[in-house]
DNA sequence: CAACCACGAAAAATCGATTTACTCCTATTG
DNA sequence: CAATAGGAGTAAATCGATTTTTCGTGGTTG
């Protein structure tokens, strides 16, 4: 029945003692690099090792050990940059340490969000990336403390009482640009976001807001926030337009409503920066090629993950200091999609 | 020492046998729903699993199992669009299942590719799901072959003798961008694309020139084919219309070159579809925001992640029949980045 | 020269399940 | 009524490692 040569069973770590003469504890020892094997049998194992080409099952050897070397990543979406870019980060942290990503999408859900982190759980992994749906204060995180997982929060959160947090300086960043919209002589600017992702999105809306404020103590500030679906969004926004409101400048809390903006403009013919400028939180590879070119906040995504990762590992390691929150500087490209509203005249709506 | 509660030992299922009052094994049966239990114990199982919230480990129990219930994907980047909705994809299929899905990105490297391969093989994964970097004869698919492991390869492949395959049917969606293009007067094209990608990109290309000279004998059709790299593409295309090449479009066979050719036409101040036209080989979320719209072939994620897994489990369930090779269907929208040149005067380079 | 220590290695226990093999019992059948 | 079949359950083996315990051998010391 054995067709194929290929199918035979892996060595186990058995196999290869028995074939260099000695007991599995003492290959054990060798793979580990203990250092208490005489050089000779060391030899053996690793002529043995070679010879069958023995590579330890991580499964086996992670049932005995105290920590298993699993990390589990859970991210609202794959979809975008990034979060794509995140993982592909997180991924190989982990697998510098030796430790294996698993990676699972939320999907915008809070419901299923903790539910993956049960199924986590019960990998026993040994720590978990969680970039929560909504805040820090959800059901995932709150799962998380009832369980005794160690893990660290990121991206749509600032700050918490059990566990560290890594996200972009929203605040900071909003406020950039902020400066740069007042700079160049916007005086009535709409802001778009989610209000469901409470902290974050008021930490732009405050940061930018309070910046302008300062600024430009005339500057008007309209704000439509939808609850928490992209669609709702978009029908605030028609209406809002449909208002006869003509806002100089939209800055978007998040990059769904940069896209939604876009489509809002081009629905009514307005083109960037003539008619109305446009700036977004979170950047993309095609906001550079487009024209014009849509100015944007970049989110630090590597030292993002970088610290997320840091500050796992150090909990992992037993570490017992109260938690921090990290706040990771962005970068704001300012691009054509921004120009002053003096230089132009306002199309009638 | 134990200063908190939650820190505790999960229980084990020989802790639910203890408190059932029953053995592990009529434990492990009644979590398998095996019938042949006294509905009286089955019933003390259950209200003791109930009480000490037992979960089964993963861990342990594909340990003993003869299959390991893990399926491994590897991707060769997870920021664009189309992969990201893979692994969602992907993911979703194996836990319906009852599997974990282990993803990693190879980062377009075959080096990488094959390392994380043994890593997966170590896991010794029920199966994999394989998004080659470069095409299905690369070392990784070598890798499965000689190893014996079970898997599906998608994306950048078009048959194997070895694995079933499953990517989109690259070269009927060229040629229906063939007739659009032929429709709509152009008889100067120029095709942009990898060449690393063979087969898939031959495929791509060749539908595309084949249906173009079948319905305009005359038309003009020139090929840039960067090796592997995108800055090299973009290189060789700047020479290319350096050289006073006016093509009046542009069919782009991936993602990125559509990029490259978008900042090559805004380099030069040309604007779609007036000045040049564009479609481009995979679709994303921005082209139909962004002014104009891109035009693009839809690669039908959902199908070939559906059928790619579907097709894995087939094998891993024991099928032996010959491997099959799947085309799905993708969908060419036309937006507006497409016109026609005689309705627009040619500027001069 | 007996007692003790250190070293290296093997034997055995362990991790948390599943599966096999075996033991009771009860019910059916010839 | 003895024999057999089947149901329900348990003890023990197993998966493939790691870790703890035990053991034997030499060398040192009092």
């Amino acid at each position: 029945m054995a067709h194929r040569q290929a199918q035979q069973r892996r060595p186990s770590i058995h196999d290869v003692a028995s074939r260099a003469g000695v007991s599995a504890a003492t290959v054990s020892k060798v793979m580990a690099g203990v250092t208490t094997v005489k050089p000779e049998n060391a030899q053996r194992v690793i002529d043995a090792v070679e010879l069958l080409g023995y590579r330890i099952d991580p499964l086996a050897s992670d049932l005995r050990r105290a920590k298993r070397r699993i990390i589990g990543a859970i991210m609202p979406e794959f979809e975008s940059e990034f979060f794509g870019q995140m993982v592909t980060q997180l991924e190989s942290f982990a697998e510098q340490r030796g430790y294996t990503l698993v990676a699972a999408s939320s999907r915008e859900s809070e419901a299923r969000e903790t539910e993956i982190l049960a199924r986590m759980h019960d990998w026993r992994v040994a720590g978990v990336v969680l970039a929560p749906v909504r805040n820090e204060h959800g059901p995932a995180a709150a799962f998380m403390k009832a369980n005794g997982m160690t893990g660290v929060l990121i991206d749509r959160v600032l700050s918490d009482d059990a566990f560290d947090t890594v996200s972009a300086d929203s605040a900071s960043a909003s406020a950039e640009v902020a400066r740069e919209l007042i700079g160049k002589d916007h005086r009535h600017i709409l802001v778009v976001g989610l209000s469901e992702q409470a902290a974050t999105g008021r930490a732009r809306l405050e940061g930018f807001r309070a910046a302008a404020r300062a600024l430009a103590p005339d500057v008007r500030i309209d704000v439509v926030l939808a609850e928490a679906d992209v669609e709702t969004l978009r029908a605030q926004l028609r209406d809002y337009f449909a208002k006869g409101e003509r806002p100089t400048a939209v800055y978007s809390l998040f990059l769904k409503g940069t896209l939604v903006a876009l489509s809002e403009f081009r629905r009514r013919g307005w083109h960037c920066p003539d008619d109305i400028s446009l700036v977004g939180f979170d950047d993309a590879e095609w906001m550079q090629v487009t024209w014009p070119a849509i100015a944007a906040v970049v989110q630090p995504v590597r030292q993002i993950a970088g610290h997320a990762m840091e500050a796992l590992f150090a909990r992992i390691a037993g570490g017992e200091e109260p938690p921090i929150a990290r706040l990771e500087p962005c970068k704001v490209l300012m691009r054509e999609s921004v120009g002053s509203p003096s230089l132009s005249q306002p199309k009638p709506t």
